[in-house]
Formats: structure tokens, sequence, C-alpha cells
DNA sequence: CCTCTGATCTTCT
DNA sequence: GAAGATCAGAGGG
């Protein structure tokens, strides 16, 4: 039987760009009351620091929300959007460089049946982690996680179950969702999936 | 398939 | 007071 490893610092003291693309098919896993939940990562969108209009980190933007994007690589940043959904950040780079990954669609493996208690609304399993907000649901993150060291962390983390990036030709870049108010920065081919997968998030009109 | 809209609430201006 | 890195449901083609 394979053992995953957990990915170290280093991994995440990269540019944003380059571990987007290799978080593709690799496997986040958060354990709740001892119980795993996990899933295959298909979908992460990169948000690159203090010149990326579409990130929180604009313009060296730091407040009491945004902070967690100045940590370390290898921290979770979680936030509150529209007042209802829990967003799962990895923050890259290195402290004060303000960078992340979005993690946008999983493919669930693990935990199906408490995803599904909490995601009442889905009406297949497809749809537990097709979405940045459902996969904050599906896998039971809140606010709670925010700053959480992946690296150290028990409880979430995220394996390596392939030693490297999948090759280019199964990779889509394409422009990132939701964010058409960043100018010329909405067009940057920055959101990232597995070709031709259909677990992906549902809005996004897919290439 | 598509477009439109309400929900819900923290944060910052 | 307004704005969100969204989702689900309704309605129309």
């Amino acid at each position: 039987m394979p053992t995953a490893a957990r990915y170290p610092r280093a991994f995440y003291r990269r540019d944003p760009v380059h571990v987007a693309r290799e978080l593709l098919g690799q496997r986040l896993v958060h354990v709740v009351h001892g119980h795993r939940r996990a899933g295959l990562i298909l979908e992460t969108e990169a948000y690159l620091g203090y010149e990326d209009k579409a990130a929180h980190s604009y313009n060296w933007k730091k407040t009491e929300r945004t902070k967690t994007m100045f940590a370390d690589g290898g921290t979770a940043y979680v936030f509150l959007n529209y007042g209802i959904h829990h967003l799962l950040n990895i923050v890259v780079a290195r402290v004060d460089q303000p960078q992340a990954v979005l993690i946008r669609a999983v493919e669930p493996t693990e935990g199906l049946d408490a995803m599904r208690a909490d995601r009442p609304k889905a009406k297949t399993d497809r749809d537990l982690c097709s979405g940045p907000g459902k996969l904050g649901a599906a896998f039971g993150i809140d606010r709670t996680h925010d700053g959480t060291d992946l690296t150290a962390s028990p409880t979430l983390f995220v394996e390596r179950v392939r030693a490297r990036s999948l090759p280019d030709r199964q990779i889509v870049a394409c422009p990132r969702i939701g964010v058409d108010y960043a100018g010329d920065w909405a067009a940057k081919p920055l959101r990232f999936l597995i070709r031709d997968h259909p677990g992906v998030s549902v809005r996004a009109r897919n290439p």
C-alpha cells in the first residue's frame, strides 16, 4: 500500500502558478472527529499577490480578514464569502509575499457519508465538492481553520499521491471565475483544471 | 441549455 | 452603506 506523504514547507514556498498546477490530482484531507474526508483536487486558481487586482492582498491590503495571506507558504487561508460560504486557499511563497492558491473543486473519495450530511442540497455525489463553497461545506471547513499550518496540522493537509505534476496536455489553463472587477487581471489564465474531468465547478463555463 | 435573483453577513469605506 | 474569489432554485428557450 503506497504511503501518501504530506507536502513539506518547501513545496509551498514557490510561486502560485507552479503550486496551483502541481496540486491538481493530489489529495486534500480533513480529519473531522477522527474520521477522514478526502478527495482529489480537480480545479485551482492562482492569486498573485500585491499586483493582482483580483487578490485580496492587492496593493498590499492587509486587514483583519486578509492578514493570513501574508503568512508563510503552507498556511490555510479561509474566508467567508457572500456571508454564506467558506473558501479554502493555500498560502504559497514566503512570509509577507501574499500569494495563494484557491481550491475550487475536488472529487470526493473518502468520508462521503459525512459530506452528504453537510451538503444536504447536493443531488449527486459529484455535486458534493464541485465548487469552492461546496467543498468548504463538504469538508467541514470554516474560519476556525484560517491560519492552520498544513505542513504540521494532524487534521488538515494535502497528500502527494503522484510524484510529479500532471503532464501539461492534461491541464487546462483559463481565466479565473468571478473576478470581472479585476480589469486586465481578469483575463489572465490563472485557473487550472484537469482536462475533460467532469467534476469541476459548474459556475465556470469550462473550455 | 441559459439568465436572473435572493440568501446572508463580515469587513471595510 | 456597499460589496463580495458563491450557490441553488426558478423561469424561459
